[in-house]
DNA sequence: GTTGAAAGACTTTAATT
DNA sequence: AATTAAAGTCTTTCAAC
Protein backbone atom coordinates (compact mmCIF):
# COMPACT_ATOMS: atom_id res chain seq x y z
CA UNK A 1 0.00 0.00 0.00
CA UNK A 2 2.69 2.48 0.94
CA UNK A 3 6.62 1.94 1.30
CA UNK A 4 6.93 4.17 4.60
CA UNK A 5 7.28 7.71 4.16
CA UNK A 6 10.99 9.00 5.26
CA UNK A 7 11.65 12.30 6.64
CA UNK A 8 12.32 13.88 2.73
CA UNK A 9 8.54 12.64 2.04
CA UNK A 10 7.18 13.80 4.79
CA UNK A 11 8.72 17.46 4.59
CA UNK A 12 7.34 17.57 0.72
CA UNK A 13 3.83 16.56 1.95
CA UNK A 14 3.58 18.91 4.69
CA UNK A 15 5.22 21.82 2.22
CA UNK A 16 2.65 20.88 -0.69
CA UNK A 17 -0.46 21.00 1.70
CA UNK A 18 0.70 24.44 2.59
CA UNK A 19 1.15 25.00 -1.07
CA UNK A 20 0.38 22.89 -3.38
CA UNK A 21 2.37 25.66 -5.81
CA UNK A 22 5.35 25.57 -4.59
CA UNK A 23 8.55 25.24 -7.22
CA UNK A 24 10.61 22.80 -7.09
CA UNK A 25 13.82 24.63 -6.49
CA UNK A 26 11.84 26.35 -3.76
CA UNK A 27 11.05 23.03 -2.43
CA UNK A 28 14.48 21.63 -3.08
CA UNK A 29 16.25 24.71 -0.87
CA UNK A 30 13.85 23.51 2.33
CA UNK A 31 14.39 20.08 1.98
CA UNK A 32 18.03 20.46 1.68
CA UNK A 33 18.19 18.50 -1.49
CA UNK A 34 18.79 18.75 -5.21
CA UNK A 35 15.45 20.18 -7.60
CA UNK A 36 15.38 16.94 -9.57
CA UNK A 37 15.38 14.80 -6.31
CA UNK A 38 12.04 16.13 -4.82
CA UNK A 39 10.42 15.81 -8.00
CA UNK A 40 11.30 12.63 -8.23
CA UNK A 41 9.61 12.40 -4.86
CA UNK A 42 6.89 14.12 -5.92
CA UNK A 43 6.43 12.33 -9.49
CA UNK A 44 6.33 8.56 -6.95
CA UNK A 45 3.79 9.84 -3.99
CA UNK A 46 1.61 10.91 -7.10
CA UNK A 47 2.02 7.67 -8.58
CA UNK A 48 1.39 5.74 -5.92
CA UNK A 49 -1.59 7.50 -5.38
CA UNK A 50 -0.90 9.13 -1.70
CA UNK A 51 -0.98 12.38 -3.54
CA UNK A 52 -4.11 12.65 -5.30
CA UNK A 53 -4.12 15.65 -6.54
CA UNK A 54 -3.04 19.29 -6.50
CA UNK A 55 -6.07 21.69 -5.84
CA UNK A 56 -7.39 25.63 -5.57
CA UNK A 57 -9.32 25.66 -2.46
CA UNK A 58 -12.07 28.62 -2.82
CA UNK A 59 -13.92 30.42 -0.03
CA UNK A 60 -17.44 29.84 0.07
CA UNK A 61 -18.45 32.75 1.70
CA UNK A 62 -16.64 35.11 -0.85
CA UNK A 63 -18.55 33.26 -3.56
CA UNK A 64 -21.61 34.42 -2.23
CA UNK A 65 -22.57 31.35 0.22
CA UNK A 66 -23.30 32.70 3.59
CA UNK A 67 -24.32 29.64 5.20
CA UNK A 68 -23.39 25.95 5.70
CA UNK A 69 -25.49 22.98 6.37
CA UNK A 70 -24.84 19.47 7.07
CA UNK A 71 -28.31 17.53 6.11
CA UNK A 72 -29.05 14.05 6.90
CA UNK A 73 -31.10 12.04 4.49
CA UNK A 74 -32.92 9.21 5.80
CA UNK A 75 -34.28 7.26 2.78
CA UNK A 76 -37.44 6.00 2.08
CA UNK A 77 -38.06 2.59 1.00
CA UNK A 78 -36.28 1.39 -2.24
CA UNK A 79 -35.49 5.00 -3.14
CA UNK A 80 -31.81 5.00 -1.58
CA UNK A 81 -30.47 4.58 -5.14
CA UNK A 82 -32.51 7.54 -6.88
CA UNK A 83 -31.51 9.59 -3.32
CA UNK A 84 -27.89 8.79 -4.17
CA UNK A 85 -28.07 10.03 -7.74
CA UNK A 86 -29.81 13.27 -6.77
CA UNK A 87 -27.82 14.01 -4.14
CA UNK A 88 -24.65 14.28 -6.58
CA UNK A 89 -26.55 15.90 -9.41
CA UNK A 90 -27.13 18.89 -6.46
CA UNK A 91 -24.25 20.57 -7.11
CA UNK A 92 -24.05 22.53 -3.54
CA UNK A 93 -23.69 19.82 -2.07
CA UNK A 94 -20.38 19.98 -1.90
CA UNK A 95 -19.47 16.64 0.07
CA UNK A 96 -21.65 13.76 0.58
CA UNK A 97 -21.17 10.13 2.11
CA UNK A 98 -23.06 7.14 2.61
CA UNK A 99 -22.65 5.96 6.26
CA UNK A 100 -23.71 3.26 8.25
CA UNK A 101 -27.40 3.46 10.32
CA UNK A 102 -30.73 4.80 9.75
CA UNK A 103 -29.54 8.53 8.64
CA UNK A 104 -27.72 6.84 4.97
CA UNK A 105 -26.28 10.06 3.81
CA UNK A 106 -24.94 12.75 5.52
CA UNK A 107 -23.92 15.99 3.01
CA UNK A 108 -22.15 19.31 3.43
CA UNK A 109 -24.68 22.06 1.29
CA UNK A 110 -23.71 25.43 0.69
CA UNK A 111 -26.68 28.24 0.79
CA UNK A 112 -26.50 31.49 0.22
CA UNK A 113 -28.99 32.57 2.94
CA UNK A 114 -31.62 30.11 5.06
CA UNK A 115 -34.64 31.22 2.72
CA UNK A 116 -33.05 28.84 0.45
CA UNK A 117 -33.27 25.70 2.71
CA UNK A 118 -36.88 24.87 2.03
CA UNK A 119 -36.21 25.21 -2.10
CA UNK A 120 -33.24 23.24 -2.09
CA UNK A 121 -34.49 20.11 0.06
CA UNK A 122 -38.11 20.28 -1.58
CA UNK A 123 -36.65 17.84 -4.03
CA UNK A 124 -35.81 15.23 -1.99
CA UNK A 125 -39.22 15.26 0.01
CA UNK A 126 -40.37 12.53 -2.38
CA UNK A 127 -37.51 10.15 -1.67
CA UNK A 128 -35.84 10.78 1.93
CA UNK A 129 -36.91 12.33 5.32
CA UNK A 130 -34.05 14.90 6.15
CA UNK A 131 -32.85 16.36 9.16
CA UNK A 132 -31.06 19.59 9.06
CA UNK A 133 -27.94 21.52 11.04
CA UNK A 134 -27.05 24.98 10.60
CA UNK A 135 -23.13 25.16 10.71
CA UNK A 136 -22.37 27.59 13.20
CA UNK A 137 -18.58 27.42 13.13
CA UNK A 138 -15.84 25.43 12.04
CA UNK A 139 -13.22 24.40 14.74
CA UNK A 140 -11.41 22.07 12.42
CA UNK A 141 -11.70 23.02 8.63
CA UNK A 142 -10.74 19.99 6.06
CA UNK A 143 -7.04 19.85 7.63
CA UNK A 144 -4.61 17.23 6.11
CA UNK A 145 -4.58 13.50 7.80
CA UNK A 146 -1.58 12.76 9.85
CA UNK A 147 1.72 11.41 8.28
CA UNK A 148 1.54 7.70 9.48
CA UNK A 149 3.41 5.06 7.56
CA UNK B 1 -17.79 41.07 -1.69
CA UNK B 2 -17.17 39.67 -4.70
CA UNK B 3 -17.01 41.67 -7.88
CA UNK B 4 -18.73 39.13 -10.34
CA UNK B 5 -16.43 36.73 -12.28
CA UNK B 6 -16.24 37.15 -15.97
CA UNK B 7 -15.71 34.20 -17.81
CA UNK B 8 -11.69 34.74 -17.32
CA UNK B 9 -12.44 34.34 -14.09
CA UNK B 10 -14.23 31.63 -13.81
CA UNK B 11 -11.81 29.60 -16.61
CA UNK B 12 -9.00 30.21 -14.51
CA UNK B 13 -11.04 28.66 -11.38
CA UNK B 14 -12.45 25.62 -13.12
CA UNK B 15 -8.68 25.20 -14.16
CA UNK B 16 -7.12 25.37 -10.58
CA UNK B 17 -9.64 23.43 -8.81
CA UNK B 18 -8.66 20.20 -11.26
CA UNK B 19 -5.03 21.09 -11.04
CA UNK B 20 -3.49 23.59 -8.80
CA UNK B 21 0.01 23.54 -10.15
CA UNK B 22 -0.97 24.40 -13.33
CA UNK B 23 1.72 26.69 -14.80
CA UNK B 24 0.90 30.18 -16.10
CA UNK B 25 1.48 29.70 -19.64
CA UNK B 26 -0.60 26.80 -19.62
CA UNK B 27 -3.25 28.29 -18.03
CA UNK B 28 -2.76 31.00 -20.51
CA UNK B 29 -2.87 29.06 -23.48
CA UNK B 30 -6.40 27.01 -22.09
CA UNK B 31 -8.09 30.46 -21.51
CA UNK B 32 -6.77 32.00 -24.66
CA UNK B 33 -4.61 35.26 -23.07
CA UNK B 34 -1.54 35.79 -22.10
CA UNK B 35 0.60 34.89 -19.36
CA UNK B 36 0.92 38.20 -17.10
CA UNK B 37 -3.22 38.63 -17.61
CA UNK B 38 -4.14 35.01 -16.00
CA UNK B 39 -1.01 35.76 -13.02
CA UNK B 40 -2.75 38.92 -12.53
CA UNK B 41 -6.19 37.72 -12.45
CA UNK B 42 -4.96 34.85 -10.12
CA UNK B 43 -3.30 37.33 -7.78
CA UNK B 44 -6.29 39.39 -7.88
CA UNK B 45 -8.04 36.17 -7.11
CA UNK B 46 -6.46 35.29 -4.35
CA UNK B 47 -6.40 39.16 -2.95
CA UNK B 48 -9.98 38.93 -2.35
CA UNK B 49 -9.79 35.93 -1.12
CA UNK B 50 -11.97 34.46 -3.29
CA UNK B 51 -9.17 31.19 -3.44
CA UNK B 52 -8.53 30.76 -0.08
CA UNK B 53 -4.94 28.50 -1.26
CA UNK B 54 -3.73 25.96 -3.02
CA UNK B 55 -3.15 22.55 -1.30
CA UNK B 56 -2.31 19.11 -1.99
CA UNK B 57 -5.04 16.39 -1.49
CA UNK B 58 -3.51 13.05 0.15
CA UNK B 59 -5.30 9.59 -0.03
CA UNK B 60 -6.10 8.42 3.91
CA UNK B 61 -6.04 5.27 2.23
CA UNK B 62 -3.04 5.16 0.91
CA UNK B 63 -1.54 6.43 4.15
CA UNK B 64 -3.05 3.27 6.30
CA UNK B 65 -6.35 4.51 7.10
CA UNK B 66 -8.61 2.07 6.12
CA UNK B 67 -11.95 3.55 7.78
CA UNK B 68 -13.48 6.91 8.29
CA UNK B 69 -16.50 7.58 10.57
CA UNK B 70 -18.54 10.44 10.82
CA UNK B 71 -19.01 11.09 15.02
CA UNK B 72 -21.44 13.84 16.45
CA UNK B 73 -20.69 14.74 20.08
CA UNK B 74 -23.39 15.81 22.34
CA UNK B 75 -21.74 17.78 25.41
CA UNK B 76 -22.27 16.99 28.65
CA UNK B 77 -23.42 20.71 30.67
CA UNK B 78 -20.59 23.15 30.41
CA UNK B 79 -17.93 20.70 28.53
CA UNK B 80 -18.03 22.40 25.31
CA UNK B 81 -15.20 24.65 25.34
CA UNK B 82 -13.03 21.76 26.37
CA UNK B 83 -14.60 19.57 24.29
CA UNK B 84 -13.86 21.76 21.48
CA UNK B 85 -10.56 21.99 22.52
CA UNK B 86 -9.73 18.45 22.70
CA UNK B 87 -11.66 18.07 19.35
CA UNK B 88 -9.13 20.46 17.77
CA UNK B 89 -5.95 18.49 19.43
CA UNK B 90 -7.32 15.26 18.04
CA UNK B 91 -5.15 14.79 14.70
CA UNK B 92 -7.23 12.18 13.60
CA UNK B 93 -10.05 14.31 13.23
CA UNK B 94 -9.68 15.57 9.55
CA UNK B 95 -12.88 18.09 9.87
CA UNK B 96 -15.31 19.60 12.32
CA UNK B 97 -18.23 21.86 12.30
CA UNK B 98 -20.01 23.13 15.35
CA UNK B 99 -23.58 22.89 14.52
CA UNK B 100 -27.31 23.91 15.65
CA UNK B 101 -28.94 21.51 17.48
CA UNK B 102 -28.63 18.88 20.53
CA UNK B 103 -25.24 17.16 18.36
CA UNK B 104 -23.30 20.43 18.74
CA UNK B 105 -20.42 18.70 16.59
CA UNK B 106 -19.93 16.61 13.68
CA UNK B 107 -16.79 15.14 13.23
CA UNK B 108 -15.41 13.31 10.48
CA UNK B 109 -12.62 11.01 11.81
CA UNK B 110 -10.10 8.77 9.95
CA UNK B 111 -9.27 4.92 11.31
CA UNK B 112 -6.68 2.83 10.58
CA UNK B 113 -9.04 -0.12 11.77
CA UNK B 114 -12.26 -0.65 13.31
CA UNK B 115 -10.49 -1.31 16.74
CA UNK B 116 -9.52 1.80 16.72
CA UNK B 117 -12.61 3.80 17.51
CA UNK B 118 -13.02 3.10 21.09
CA UNK B 119 -9.67 4.29 22.05
CA UNK B 120 -10.30 7.49 20.30
CA UNK B 121 -13.34 8.08 21.51
CA UNK B 122 -12.50 7.62 24.73
CA UNK B 123 -10.48 10.46 25.76
CA UNK B 124 -14.14 12.35 25.35
CA UNK B 125 -15.99 10.14 27.42
CA UNK B 126 -16.20 12.74 30.33
CA UNK B 127 -17.50 15.62 28.24
CA UNK B 128 -19.83 14.34 25.91
CA UNK B 129 -22.13 11.30 24.65
CA UNK B 130 -21.00 10.49 21.18
CA UNK B 131 -22.91 8.78 18.05
CA UNK B 132 -20.72 7.05 15.29
CA UNK B 133 -21.13 6.51 11.70
CA UNK B 134 -18.73 4.53 9.45
CA UNK B 135 -18.35 6.18 5.70
CA UNK B 136 -19.52 3.15 3.73
CA UNK B 137 -18.80 4.95 0.46
CA UNK B 138 -18.45 9.05 -0.61
CA UNK B 139 -20.80 9.68 -3.47
CA UNK B 140 -19.46 13.38 -3.54
CA UNK B 141 -16.02 13.47 -2.45
CA UNK B 142 -15.31 16.89 -1.20
CA UNK B 143 -15.87 19.08 -4.45
CA UNK B 144 -15.74 22.92 -5.27
CA UNK B 145 -18.39 25.20 -4.61
CA UNK B 146 -20.32 26.41 -7.71
CA UNK B 147 -19.00 29.93 -9.29
CA UNK B 148 -22.02 32.55 -8.83
CA UNK B 149 -21.56 36.51 -8.63
C1' DG C 1 18.49 7.03 -5.35
C1' DT C 2 20.82 11.44 -5.78
C1' DT C 3 23.61 15.02 -7.88
C1' DG C 4 25.44 18.80 -11.02
C1' DA C 5 25.48 21.10 -15.25
C1' DA C 6 23.50 22.66 -19.53
C1' DA C 7 19.73 23.44 -22.62
C1' DG C 8 15.34 24.76 -22.91
C1' DA C 9 11.01 26.46 -21.06
C1' DC C 10 8.67 29.36 -18.10
C1' DT C 11 7.82 33.51 -15.36
C1' DT C 12 8.10 38.21 -14.52
C1' DT C 13 8.87 43.03 -15.28
C1' DA C 14 8.19 47.12 -17.68
C1' DA C 15 6.84 49.68 -21.51
C1' DT C 16 2.96 50.06 -24.70
C1' DT C 17 -1.87 49.93 -26.56
C1' DA D 1 -7.11 45.81 -18.15
C1' DA D 2 -4.35 43.23 -21.59
C1' DT D 3 -0.30 42.61 -24.52
C1' DT D 4 4.51 42.14 -26.17
C1' DA D 5 9.29 41.53 -25.57
C1' DA D 6 13.31 40.87 -22.93
C1' DA D 7 15.74 39.56 -18.89
C1' DG D 8 15.99 36.59 -15.37
C1' DT D 9 14.77 32.34 -13.17
C1' DC D 10 13.24 27.82 -12.88
C1' DT D 11 12.66 23.17 -14.66
C1' DT D 12 14.14 19.21 -16.90
C1' DT D 13 17.22 15.99 -18.92
C1' DC D 14 21.13 13.17 -18.74
C1' DA D 15 25.60 11.61 -17.61
C1' DA D 16 27.95 10.34 -13.46
C1' DC D 17 28.46 8.76 -8.73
Amino acid sequence: MNDTLDALDQLILKELTRDARLGWSELAARAGVSAPTVRDRVRRLEDTGLIQGFVAELSPRALGYGLEAIVRFKPFPGKVHILADRIIATDRIVQCDKVTGEDAFVARMLLRDIAELDGLLEPFTAHASTQTAIVKSSPVPMRPPPLIE
